[in-house]
DNA sequence: TTGTAAGCGTTATCAT
DNA sequence: ATGATAACGCTTACAA
């Protein structure tokens, strides 16, 4: 059996309240008996049991996190923030993949408000209503990365996909491009999703370029399914001299099928990534993509958490991090 | 304030165990009192604090998960399975990310125990002593993945690196290669390390090709390194007809190597990778490489940490998964 | 079948 | 400055 405060209190011959205070620092204790409890604990290798302490404290130092696909690139980068800041605070991260679907989603809610966890930091593909209303409810501090609704005040983080859609659009226009196509998000309820489509549109629209509706597709973040989709593009002989892709993946999927059907990217068609994964540096050709912080959006919404589980007054509700267009190898000049 | 088991007792007019059997299903009830009880547990949507229950039972429903990279595309798919096994016995997922460092591993390690987990499922880079010493001493179900030592009794689950290797090895050598580079893993305290070397080298024994210590190199699983690595082969003239990397990221580090230099794959040189994460398959050239079921590896592991937890005699102490020979594009016969 | 009460390991309130 | 003791929400002998 493993020691426990009493153990010590007697071995020390001080009751336990006393063991508590040096533990806890939270009222004077003499020197001398501080020293000889220290000594003891020392020995004894005694460590509090922190369920005990949770439940008379009501506080678990946990913090939910949900999250649609584990394996994801972009999300892993996300974990490391939100892990490395919350370990810092002292805070432990109970993990729960839901593959995107409600069902699970709103189970693990559930579950996670059961264990107590103090905070919850929720990502999610498509933020549907039925979430949203269990949101609402529950008392437990919630923040959510890359989506957020007007529907209700719940904090976020994100970047500004708005602009950066638009610094990408333009980037190619810049560069000669007319027909230009976007493999846009199918999650259409998504605000982030809208943003990237006005911010496609603008930029058309600023230079006079007519949007053709046919080159706007959705997809489902999957390779295989960017890859179908550019496949059609040939197919249907509207093949565009650039493709905006609002994953890294996609974009791959996009080249991957550019490539096996013969054409060259950049010199053919220049493809562009979102996201700045890790895979966008070492795939060939290298993406032009738009870089998220990731880990510092992590670090940034489990910060948030803890302000609220503090009661800290949170500044602004919703966070927009900076973005950056990195140019690399898959964009090029327009062929003539 | 959330509503407690006594509240619910109060309501129904009955007492507290009552409602906990009801619950727990752990004493005959008469009906209608169970019907009764039921009803305010609806009403009121109570749902037991774990918390509580875990300090009177001593058990958590949580099994500590120790990675030294989250992000990695090769522990996210293993998590997947960790998790989605887990979720299924009801156990939830404590997270630490320890970037590999020792100092990290043993203070998760104690946090662990703290928390209470009922098991912990370890990956780590490197088995130190430091760690081993540790693990020896602590009461707690642990398995490793990917790692074992003789040192200690504690059950792992990998593949057959030897095997792999061995098979990796013989593929090329059929393909007519005779200068073979391995690029292999660092971690030379590892058993899985040395099995690494022990199916390159005796492949080349058996097929009397004598080994070319230059040939083989340690890198330390960044792609940058193998880049390097490759680089040095190319500054000293020796580049092989192929290379071996033990893992898919080194794999990609040397082929963008070799690219850059003007060099073919598999024209020229041929790689190979292992593990076969997402990138092998999306990467072009698609990569030659050993498929580790990794989500099967994670959904082992925490299989049989929960058997260990229940006092299930756990047969095999040393699990290895099957692995296969994924032929892909990056390599191809020998230049003449 | 049901209720009473002890106990899990802490913190916190109140005396002393 | 220190010590009893109640309380946190639950499970589980033991009694009835």
């Amino acid at each position: 059996m493993s020691v426990t405060i009493k153990d010590v209190a007697k071995k020390a011959g001080v009751s336990i309240s006393t063991v508590s205070r040096v533990i806890n620092n939270s009222k004077p204790v003499s020197n001398e008996i501080r020293q000889k409890v220290l000594q003891i604990i020392e020995e004894t290798g005694y460590t509090p049991n922190p369920v005990a302490r949770s439940l008379v404290m009501k506080k678990s130092q946990l913090i939910g996190v949900i999250v649609p696909d584990i394996s994801s690139f972009f999300i892993g980068e996300i974990l490391n923030g939100i892990e490395e800041i919350g370990k810092m605070y002292a805070y432990d991260i109970l993990l729960c993949n839901t593959y995107g679907s409600l069902e699970q989603e709103l189970r693990y809610l559930k579950l996670l408000k059961g264990k107590q966890v103090e905070g919850i930091v929720l990502m999610t593909w498509e933020l549907q209503d039925k979430l949203i209303e269990y949101l609402a409810e529950i008392e437990i501090p919630v923040v959510l990365i890359n989506r957020n609704t007007s529907k209700l005040d719940i904090p976020s983080v994100s970047i500004d996909n708005f602009q950066a859609s638009y610094d990408m659009t333009n980037y190619l226009i810049k560069h000669g491009h007319k027909r230009i196509a976007l493999i846009r998000s199918n999650l259409d309820s998504n605000a982030f999703c809208q943003d990237q489509y006005r911010g496609y549109k603008k930029a058309l629209e600023e230079n006079g370029i007519p949007i053709d509706e046919r080159l706007v597709q959705f997809g489902n973040f999957k390779l295989e399914n960017s890859y179908e989709i550019v496949k059609n593009f040939i197919k249907e002989d509207i093949l565009p001299t650039a493709i905006f892709a609002t994953s890294d993946t996609m974009a791959i999927g996009a080249i991957n099928c550019l490539l096996d059907h013969g054409y060259k990217v950049p010199e053919d068609v220049s493809v562009t990534g979102f996201h700045d994964t890790k895979p966008a540096s070492f795939y060939r050709p290298s993406l032009t993509t738009i870089r998220q912080p990731l880990y510092d959006i992590g670090a940034v919404a489990i910060r948030m958490i803890i302000k609220k589980i503090n009661h800290i007054e949170v500044h602004e509700k919703i966070v927009i991090l900076p973005h950056e267009l990195i140019v690399r190898k898959s964009t090029g000049p327009a062929p003539a």
